[in-house]
DNA sequence: CATACAGTTCGCTGGAGCCCGAACCATGGA
DNA sequence: TCCATGGTTCGGGCTCCAGCGAACTGTATG
């Protein structure tokens, strides 16, 4: 009726605590099957395949069938940073989830988001880039610098060539409120610290767990 | 129950057309009254006051008092900036209510953003600005550069000095999916472009019209 | 004072949609 | 062939909430 897209629909999607829910869970990047997710929203798995039917249609992810099980996760990378905004939102304004246990002290320090490094390292690692003039941002786009492009390659870091999602992107950060890095550089650089064992996922959360050596190893590779 | 915080009640709020469409047309920045609203969404003037009530007691809107009439406005820059961040991603997704009138390209080329300028002009501004070196991006920091203060000085743009909003933030551009240029400074310069006559708001919408004399005079002031 | 208008509160109705039980398809393995 | 398992479809119950009519508060204006 108005002008402008249809916001409220998209909106209502999310607004719904058991879609949310399965949405959250997929900002870890994985591909999660029907019943996980159905467990990750706290409802039976004929309400979950309902709910996924209506978050597909509505565009927000997608499926992939691979014998007797649908893989799903989000769409691409807006739907992901539109998750992330909303959830800085929603940390800011109602202080109410905020109960700061010592597992979200974790969730802080180093989590995943969708397939990228965020919290208190995923910005510092942001922050470092930008000074050591790795990235360069221009207007909106932010650029791979040669000299970046360099010490990617003397770090043994592969990047997914094929892809056409942008090399860098910015993402915003909900606990910090600040931008860490995403993109196809973003990936490749998490993947890089798994591959090193600097760090692992620790498994049903989207927390990335350092150990002391990994966490030392990280820094200095990278300069923070 | 699951980590992060309530994304859903937020999106929830979003989610119903009458409260959605009340939201866009707040976007514009200006104060709106209950009926004006009422109207905007299409329901009667106690259907939208319920609205106006959740809205705010989510933390989407203020509520201003002033003798019989109640002004409602979005709650601050990070609302708008959500709020154009599900109009980029529905224009994206859903072609649906994307029939591009003659309206809509006028809307396209200038619109008013919460309080500063988007669309075509807004970007287009926003890149030359970093390009000439009075905006610096510093990670997502934006700042005013020296060289960029003594420019807006000559030309007479006064900034809002008390308010602690920041000078300068990106915002994203739905129709442009571009950064433009928010903040106080971002004000400043759409209050300059009104109080030299380069343009005008049209009423009842967010478009803004230049005359051709003044898309002219903008242009060559800020060296488009 | 009376009148007009902005906005809210209350109570009710109807419809949308979330949810699950049960039954139904599809795949993979014994 | 039969069974186990992942996923979907169908039907009905139930809750929630948008919407409005009617009545009320509060502020202007004569």
């Amino acid at each position: 009726m108005k002008d402008g897209p249809d916001i409220a629909r998209i909106a209502a999607l999310i607004g719904d605590p058991g879609r949310a829910n399965m949405l959250a869970a997929m900002m870890s990047g994985k591909a999660l099957t029907a019943r996980e997710l159905a467990g990750e929203a706290g409802v039976s798995s004929q309400t979950a395949s309902g709910h996924l039917q209506n978050l597909e249609s509505g565009g927000l992810i997608t499926r992939e069938r691979q014998g007797r099980h649908h893989y799903f996760r989000l769409a691409d990378a807006d739907v992901a940073g539109l998750l992330e905004t909303l959830m800085g939102l929603a940390a800011k304004k109602g202080q109410l989830r905020t109960r700061t246990g010592p597992r979200d002290a974790e969730l802080r320090h180093a989590r995943v988001c969708y397939n990228h490094l965020a919290g208190d390292m995923g910005v510092a690692l942001f922050d470092t880039l930008l000074a050591q003039g790795v990235l360069k941002a221009e207007g909106d786009e932010l650029h791979l610098t040669e000299l970046g492009e360099a010490q990617m390659r003397a770090l043994g870091i592969s990047i997914d060539q094929k892809s056409r999602a942008p090399m860098c992107r910015e993402c915003l950060d909900w606990s910090e409120r600040r931008s860490h890095l995403a993109g196809r550089l973003g990936r490749g650089i998490l993947d890089h610290i798994y591959a090193q064992g600097w760090a692992s996922r620790v498994p049903d959360t989207r927390i990335v767990r350092f150990s002391k050596t990994g966490e030392a190893s990280f820094k200095a590779a990278f300069g923070l």
